[in-house]
DNA sequence: TATACGTGGAA
DNA sequence: TTTCCAAGTAT
């Protein structure tokens, strides 16, 4: 067989076993259904970077209920965006989300521009997004290279470069092997190929469709390949969370500056996160401090927050911006899971409190 | 090119 | 328990 050949013999046979077993995800339009909407596109493909499709179900189906449309979307406030994005993590994808939707709304007067080029310069759309949307909303042939398509790839040609060295290489071979038509079938195949058997490890090749044509499975381990550079090992921090009560049951919350750890989100006014946080509280009051610290895990550090506890007086304001936050309601008001957690173990320490 | 940036589930 | 990993982007 011509290597052109076999080349086409790929996406044929990857769109084959696609027709048969895609996946019926939320954000994919029903066989039969019209075009798919590039505003439901965007935003599936905005809150599954880096995050599992089982995650972002219930957020997908919150904000489409909420927001139906990028008008809808760019019309809303910033906080209650950030709040309804809280839990799902990297916060920068809620703040660039708001400023697509603008963009969208006011510059390209509420139509998603409909090239690779065009998505590329919104705020929040990579390389990745740009072809993604591109051949999947509109149909175009574009290059979608995500870590599934990385690893597929790596294995078909049994790539031995090691990651991030290997990205030129797999960006090529991607191109290579990508249909002229069906450019977004064939990405969403090979993401549900390497979500479902090409997978990071145990891979199923006994059924994998691209069986014939993988060069790894022909190696010892094919589970080997992308080959990876190792991972530097993850620094341990320290901090301080307050929180401070009013007797009419509210707490003091703050929000966070836009860069930085949870950049944007509301959160307990905290210390720095360090070797040696200073533990000095806003303000003099009676502190509690829960016994337990908080322990979370981010992706370049691990955080133990110690977590204080304090009633102060009815007229008392805590030093810089915040705003008094009903304890009741805690659970609306957006907090990322550290600050979710922390909050909890006070709420714990407060029941305590009261009883003595 | 390297680093910052969340979270929860699986092995 | 620990480690890895999931439809990446911005700087």
């Amino acid at each position: 067989m011509r290597v052109e050949d076999n080349i086409k013999k790929i996406a044929a046979d990857l769109l084959a076993y696609y027709d048969v077993h895609a996946r019926k995800l939320p954000w994919r339009a029903p066989p039969g259904a019209n075009a798919a909407d590039p505003y439901r596109i965007w935003l599936s493909e905005v809150m599954l970077q880096q995050t599992t499709v089982a995650a972002v179900g219930p957020y997908f189906a919150k904000f489409t209920k909420r927001w139906p449309d990028v008008a809808a979307l760019a019309a809303e406030e910033d906080a209650e965006v950030m709040a309804a994005w809280a839990g799902l993590g990297y916060y920068a994808r809620a703040r660039n989300l708001l400023a697509c939707a603008r963009a969208v709304a006011d510059a390209h007067g509420g139509t998603f521009p409909d090239t690779e080029e065009g998505l590329r310069a919104l705020p929040g759309v990579g390389a990745y997004t740009a072809a993604a949307v591109a051949a999947i909303a509109f149909g175009r042939r574009a290059v979608v290279v995500d870590a599934n398509v990385e690893r597929v790839v790596a294995r078909l040609f049994a790539i031995a470069t090691p990651l991030p060295a290997a990205r030129p290489e797999i960006r090529s071979a991607t191109d290579v092997i990508t249909p002229d038509l069906r450019a977004g079938d064939f990405a969403q195949a090979m993401m549900d190929l390497g979500a479902t058997i090409c997978t990071a490890r145990n891979p199923a090749c006994g059924i994998c469709p691209l069986r014939d044509d993988c060069a790894a499975v022909l190696t010892a381990d094919p589970a080997a390949f992308p080959i990876k550079a190792a991972k530097k090992a993850k620094p341990h921090r320290l901090g301080h969370g307050w929180w401070i009560e009013r007797p009419d049951g509210h707490v003091w919350l703050v929000r966070r500056p836009d860069k930085g750890m949870l950049g944007g989100m509301r959160a307990l006014p905290s210390s720095e996160w360090n070797d040696a946080p200073d533990g000095t509280p806003p303000l003099v009051a009676r502190w509690r401090r829960v016994a337990e610290p908080v322990a979370h895990v981010f992706t370049h550090f691990s955080l133990a927050l110690t977590v204080h506890h304090a009633h102060v007086g009815q007229d008392v304001t805590p030093p810089g911006d915040g705003e008094w936050w009903p304890v009741a309601e805690i659970g609306r008001a957006g907090l990322p899971t550290l600050f979710a957690r922390a909050a909890e173990a006070a709420m714990k320490e407060g029941k305590k409190d009261a009883r003595l």
